[in-house]
DNA sequence: TGAATTGTTAAGAG
DNA sequence: CCTCTTAACAATTC
């Protein structure tokens, strides 16, 4: 699931748990640590607290008093807050203990997973290639991101070191209520185009951060991407479906012409 | 069995 | 240097 509107979830579970004392760090399965031990994850964060985290495109930044945790969800992680003694699920990977409950990360696929940095310093090189937040991005910087780019457009707005945060689904979402075809050349896109784009796009993300994800409804793309031959929520033509990149993806011909 | 899945990265082609 | 495509990673479902 974890585009930019689940990660945020994310950061509000773990942002109701700052301030306690991390009380151990438990690696069920160390497939999903990147240049970190389990010795040495337990040994950075027990007896730590976390500060308030923040998000940056799809990546979770937690600061604790010194090393700072950095979660990235791949396809199908995520980050809940249990009671102790909750059985454990056959997907949860890590598991940080405080005295009132423990945070899971939880993740089928293990595409991505947990990295430690060790100052604030090191957090932000490894962020070092990502654009702007797609939330935080103005108007301004959202053209600049797309200014001197070539190739289509579902390529510019998936490619995170332009603009962070966007996937698969939000992307094709955002084409699709903005009648822009996914196809376009980006140098071709005139300023309405750019400028409808980015309205539709924070009014996406805004709907989708309150819901945690991007919302399957009827009366977006996303309700009705995953069958194909559906027809399209606004117009009824059947929706194209092509594979750009390695993903597929979903419009409408009739409502996004070119 | 083959193909698909909301992500990222490397490798090779043009 | 830029952008495109594939394959790989891993687990699961249809």
């Amino acid at each position: 699931m974890p585009e930019l509107p689940d990660v945020e979830g994310f950061r509000r579970v773990l942002a109701e748990h700052t301030g306690e004392p991390i009380t151990a760090v438990r690696v069920c399965d160390a497939g999903v640590l990147r240049g970190v031990t389990p010795r040495r994850l337990d040994k950075a964060l027990r007896g730590r607290r976390f500060e308030p985290p923040r998000r940056h495109g799809k990546w979770l930044i937690a600061p604790a008093d010194g090393p700072v945790l950095m979660l990235h969800f791949g396809m199908t992680g995520s980050l809940s807050w249990h009671g102790r003694g909750e059985p454990r699920h056959r997907h949860d990977r890590v598991v940080w203990s405080f005295p009132g409950g423990e945070l899971r990360l939880r993740d089928m696929r293990k595409l991505q997973g947990v990295r430690l940095a060790a100052d604030e310093d090191e957090a932000g090189r490894l962020l070092d290639d990502l654009g702007p937040d797609a939330l935080a991005a103005s108007r301004e910087e959202f053209a600049a991101s797309l200014a001197g780019r070539r190739g289509r457009l579902k390529s510019a707005l998936t490619d995170q070191s332009l603009l962070a945060g966007l996937g698969n689904l939000l992307a094709d979402e955002i084409c699709w209520q903005a009648l822009v075809s996914p196809l376009r050349d980006v140098r071709d896109l005139r300023d309405d185009e750019v400028a409808a784009l980015y309205r539709t796009m924070r009014r996406v993300l805004r709907e989708a951060v309150d819901e945690g994800r991007v919302p399957p409804r009827d009366t977006w793309l996303t309700g009705a991407r995953d069958e194909p031959g559906r027809p399209c929520p606004r117009c009824g033509t059947p929706l194209s479906r092509r594979r750009i990149a390695g993903r597929t993806t979903v419009w409408c011909r009739t409502c996004q012409p070119g």
